[in-house]
DNA sequence: CCATTATTACGACTTTATTCGTAAGCAATA
DNA sequence: TATTGCTTACGAATAAAGTCGTAATAATGG
């Protein structure tokens, strides 16, 4: 019966938290809006989600309205840290470095960029 | 008719490539051994996975003998690269800084790796 | 008050992923 | 040669994700 899974959000459920945690709150039109941009679906299926999230607790959302008001209910962070981790665990046979040097040769990243890096990791060397 | 569709291994395929990455080769049986390490499933399971993955071009196999030698079909480090890029995209906001950031942050990292990635830092900007 | 529009709820269909049972064949060996 | 065991092939059941149609209801404007 569901009791508490471990829910990791879907894909779908993903680009939806992605647009809800930058915009803080949004309804269900706005959050439709938001994914036309880059696909095609229809608005009763940007609905369906939602309320699938709301049942798994990935969102709230205020229903005072007849409209309702949806809100990320799961932080940001801590939803980045759960995939890279499995990320790692996955793909670079549990080496976080390896995922890092990856990532920092595939893409293009600044000098400002790396010189942030960098003085991160000078922290990171001293404690 | 399903003519070339990119295809991302799913979460099992993955775990399969990763042995075969391993491994450079191997026979069905072998597979499942070792993914009985970490988890239960029949062995017509591993083996229905892997003739997928075949089907899917992720894999090839030497069929002469009875008993199939799988070999991997597309590279770690391409397929790697790909799952990154997603993950920048879908969950950092297109940001690969980010998610090293965050990737440091997370793990433990030792002196000594942290020190190797400041050397490919180093690399890295004088070019 | 009525017609129109926007919204939610809900159920059903589709597709993809995962799992396994069963049948058939080969190969070693008793 | 029978028997046993390991292998592949294949189909089907189950589960999970994503899609949408339809109905009911609330809100709004004439």
């Amino acid at each position: 019966m569901a009791i508490n899974k471990n829910l990791r959000p879907t894909e779908s459920e993903l680009e939806i938290l992605q647009i809800l945690w930058q915009r803080e709150s949004a309804t269900v039109r706005e959050v439709h809006e938001e994914l036309s941009k880059t696909k095609i679906s229809g608005y009763t299926t940007t609905l369906k989600l939602m309320q699938i999230m709301f049942e798994k607790k990935l969102v709230t959302r205020n229903d005072s309205a007849k409209t309702h008001i949806y809100k990320p209910a799961i932080s940001r962070l801590k939803t980045q840290k759960q995939f890279l981790d499995k990320m790692i665990n996955g793909l670079f046979y549990g080496s976080s470095t390896q995922l890092v040097l990856q990532a920092l040769g595939n893409q293009k990243t600044s000098k400002n960029e790396l010189e942030e890096i960098q003085k991160y990791l000078d922290n990171l060397k001293r404690e």
